[in-house]
RNA sequence: GGGCCCGUAGUCUAGCGGCUAUGACGUCGCCUUUACACGGCGAAGGUCACCGGUUCGAUUCCGGUCGGGCCCACCA
């Protein structure tokens, strides 16, 4: 161990700097492989998207990932914590058109994925250098991003495992569609938006068969643009028409059609007229229905969100334009019954917020509605920490409706190693032939026909959804038994449904058993006054501001306060109370390292007072329990036992108690203790505060580690149940001494001629068991003369006289 | 519509069948004591949302009410 000096100050700024520096020059955590695999502690770490910027939230749950990262490896084990980053897909994209003021879908596809890519790496570097400043102590080594070769090899290693086992098809199918991002995306990344709209009442007349015939009835619809598409038209069985109506043939008007009317409880009584159209595509409720009926499809709208040769002369009007278009025909010709505005949710793009489409188009889909029994099964056989938040998970898989849409029609993402023939047979690529550009290359056996490459790229949760099998395959030489399942997913709750899901679906399809033994939920942080944060409110919080305002210690300590699946309100003075904790350490354990320093030869020593048998019992619960609130991956009650230790009994008094000791007395038996509970100190801040504990722990020789987080968390288990007790009463009184003297303005250090204390019975029976070590520690400790008793009830101080 | 979480001093929170309800920030007062004034010691501040029930005893458990938040579904 490198020992260095004292410094009056600790200079924060530059000392963070040193230390992050010092970890990465001597590889303090790089990953050692064990000979017992329970000696491994494997982390799913959640690989960010290159951004720009760490956010908040993000230094707050990869802070308390952590935490737990750090306290596993100073209880001996081997950390498998890998860290990567997460760069193909649409935020990425998106992030490349700002940046660059480009469009993807403007350039040449491969000009734009060079772009891309050039981007990302020039950005990669400084951006996971925010996570390193908050002191994580992933293996960087252990690095990797998701566009990099031999993860696009791994992911399409892995589809045509998932082709292999028949879990992947490829179909026309009624798709969720961004005109937008003009791509297919997944039920997951649908996002509610209320907005104003027009319920439209339009008439639709009947074709009539006898004299008795209802002529016509009225629908409401907020898109009549679609009446091109109309395929049926649903009756609820309640509606006073319902009876006259089922049956018959309605007129769709303009186009002049016939569709069937049908009942069905789908179409509420109390929504529009209790009439509706149903067209191919408006909305799932459609979907529904087109797969309930068996309805022709007729698509009116086309990718680029304009609409298509069915809508007749419509055809070419973007959606917008259409509807208004419509409207006007429809008033014109007495169609349109009323117009009134209602508020209505609608189902947006969560990236671009953009209205959704619903077209049918081909996509690849990943089977995973027939798997539901098995993913609620394996959501029983992992650990959620908080508990609660498997509801969630359930939630989600119970009410899945889509299997899982994988293809994107964008550019920077995973290239499906997948080619078409004449024929339209789908070719696949042979695995030693990955990884693959099907727009580039050309499978084995057709280098000289004409092949039709797949154009399309994997969503991004194709691959993030591979993450503990990437890790496995890069880092851990593939060898799966040793790792798999990983000890713990750490991830936050908004992505329960994505990620967290999707790792299982593929862990259950490519291992046949579930990715982790544990996860862990992280909260959101919001802003001071509880409400989320967004650039348009105006009311972001960054981390780099917080770290060069205060510190990393600091703003890992606020996150340590935060329970796991809560979402908090950032709270400055939670990193202010974390500025001076780190403070308070230096200077605390440069005071008790100032008089350890030269006396190493007493460390053995056994002779404890009562004071130190007492703060070594307390000490060694505070382990104990400590222990066992991390044990619960329950970091944040873990601190706050050490922080009621450090605070409570080591500073506020056992080093106050034995500074006469330390100065007057050169009590040589009180050293061990003053060493061991030190260094507990140290070690048990270290997995929140790593700077600064690291800092202090090269202030001395504890031991022969180079590094504070190399070292062991040492258990102790003395338990003097008397000099607990003791030590107890001790403080009690000194406090009411304390209070005493505040309350008559003097200084702590002045003299006290007499004091008189009031005592339970069975309490003076303590004292008297040790009565002069006692009184010898009271008299010292506070500077008084005299000491007497007397046994009542009531206030502990009788009376104090203070020269 | 279904599900989940939460209501504790001015603010943020701990606790969760039984001592005087935890700690921090803020407020006020005192103390320049040789680790720290980026400090120490104290004080004030609470109907533990409300109403019932279980219990010898409820902030804690159960039911309801009110309020806040989140997830999912529906959304013509």
């Amino acid at each position: 161990m490198e020992k260095i000096d004292i410094p009056k100050r600790y200079d924060v700024k530059s000392r963070e700097k040193y230390w992050k520096e010092f970890w990465e020059k001597k590889q303090i955590y790089k990953y050692e492989k064990p000979k017992d695999k329970s000696k491994v502690f494997k982390i799913d770490t959640p690989p960010p998207t290159v951004s720009g910027k760490m956010h908040v939230g993000h230094s707050y749950s990869y802070s308390q990932m952590d935490f737990i990262a750090r306290y596993k490896r100073m209880k001996g084990y081997s950390l498998f914590y890998p860290f990567g980053t997460d760069d193909n897909g649409l935020a990425t994209e998106r992030l490349v058109e700002k940046i660059n003021n480009v469009k993807g879908t403007n350039m040449e596809r491969h000009e734009f994925i060079e772009l891309c890519r050039k981007t990302v790496d020039n950005l990669r570097e400084e951006f996971v250098d925010d996570w390193k400043k908050i002191g994580v102590s992933a293996d960087y080594n252990m690095f990797y991003s998701t566009i990099n070769e031999d993860v696009i090899k791994i992911s399409q290693k892995y589809f045509l495992d998932l082709v292999k086992k028949d879990r992947v098809y490829r179909k026309e199918n009624p798709t969720l569609y961004c005109p937008n991002c003009k791509t297919a995306i997944a039920q997951v990344e649908l996002e509610d938006l209320e907005r104003e709209s027009k319920m439209n009442y339009i008439e639709f007349k009947v074709k009539k068969e006898n004299e008795n015939d209802v002529d016509s009835f009225i629908i409401g619809t907020t898109r009549p643009e679609l009446l091109s598409s109309c395929v049926a038209v649903f009756i609820n069985p309640e509606h006073e028409l319902a009876n006259k109506l089922e049956g018959k043939k309605a007129i769709v008007p303009i186009f002049n059609f016939e569709v069937p009317i049908i009942k069905d409880e789908g179409a509420l009584l109390d929504k529009g007229t209790g009439i509706v159209m149903c067209c191919t595509f408006g909305d799932q409720k459609d979907i529904e229905w087109y797969k309930q009926y068996n309805l022709p499809l007729k698509i009116s709208i086309k990718e680029d969100g304009t609409l298509n040769e069915n809508a007749g002369k419509y055809e070419g009007l973007k959606i917008k334009e259409a509807r208004e278009k419509i409207l006007e025909d429809l008033k014109e010709k007495n169609i349109l019954k009323k117009q009134e505005t209602v508020k209505q949710v609608v189902n947006v793009h969560e990236r671009c917020s953009t209205e959704i489409e619903i077209l049918h188009s081909k996509q690849w889909f990943i089977k995973v509605l027939d798997m539901k029994e098995e993913l609620l099964e394996a959501g029983n056989k992992f650990k959620w920490h908080p508990e609660h938040m498997k509801n969630r998970y359930d939630n989600w898989v119970k009410s899945l409706k889509w299997d899982w849409c994988i293809s994107r029609q964008r550019f920077f993402g995973v290239p499906f190693p997948v080619w078409y023939d004449e024929e339209g047979n789908v070719i696949f690529a042979s695995e030693e032939e990955l990884p693959v550009d099907p727009l580039k290359d050309k499978p084995k056996g057709y280098e000289d026909k004409n092949l039709i490459p797949e154009k399309d790229v994997m969503d991004t949760w194709a691959t993030s959804s591979l993450t503990p099998i990437i890790a496995t395959e890069l880092f851990g030489n593939s060898d799966f038994d040793f790792y798999y399942p990983f000890d713990l997913r750490p991830q936050a709750h908004d992505i329960i449904s994505f990620w967290l899901f999707n790792t299982v679906v593929r862990s259950l399809i490519h291992k046949n058993t579930i990715p982790w033994n544990n996860v862990t939920i992280s909260g959101w942080v919001l802003d001071p006054k509880g409400r989320k944060m967004s650039k348009s409110k105006g009311n972001v919080i960054n981390p780099q501001d917080v770290i060069e305002k205060y510190s990393s210690d600091a703003l890992r300590y606020a996150a340590s306060i935060v329970k796991l699946g809560d979402d908090a309100p950032f709270q400055e003075k939670d990193v202010q109370t974390g500025y001076k904790t780190a403070n308070k350490i230096f200077n605390a354990v440069k005071f008790s390292i100032n008089f350890l320093e030269g006396k190493e030869k007493y460390l053995e020593n056994k002779e404890e007072n009562f004071i130190d048998k007492w703060i070594l019992t307390k000490l060694s619960k505070t382990i104990k329990n400590y222990n066992e609130s991390f044990e619960k991956y329950n970091y944040s009650e873990a601190r706050r036992k050490i922080d009621e230790f450090f605070w409570k009994y080591y500073t506020d008094n056992y080093i106050e108690f034995s500074k006469h000791r330390l100065y007057n007395d050169k009590d040589e038996n009180m050293y061990s203790t003053l060493f061991k509970t030190t260094k507990s100190v140290i070690q048990l801040y270290a997995p929140f505060m790593p700077f600064v504990t690291e800092e202090v722990y090269h202030y001395y020789n504890f031991d022969s580690e180079e590094s504070i987080h190399k070292t062991i968390i040492e258990d102790y288990n003395y338990n003097y149940e008397y000099e607990e007790k003791l030590g107890d009463l001790l403080m009690d009184i000194i406090v009411e001494v304390r209070k005493k003297k505040t309350q008559n303005q003097k200084s702590m250090k002045a003299k006290v001629e007499s004091i008189k204390i009031r005592l339970k019975e069975e309490e003076l029976k303590l004292i008297e068991e040790k009565k002069e070590e006692f009184e010898l520690e009271l008299k010292n400790i506070m500077n008084i003369q005299h000491i007497e008793y007397t046994i009542e009830e009531g206030e502990r101080i009788k009376e104090i006289k203070i020269e």
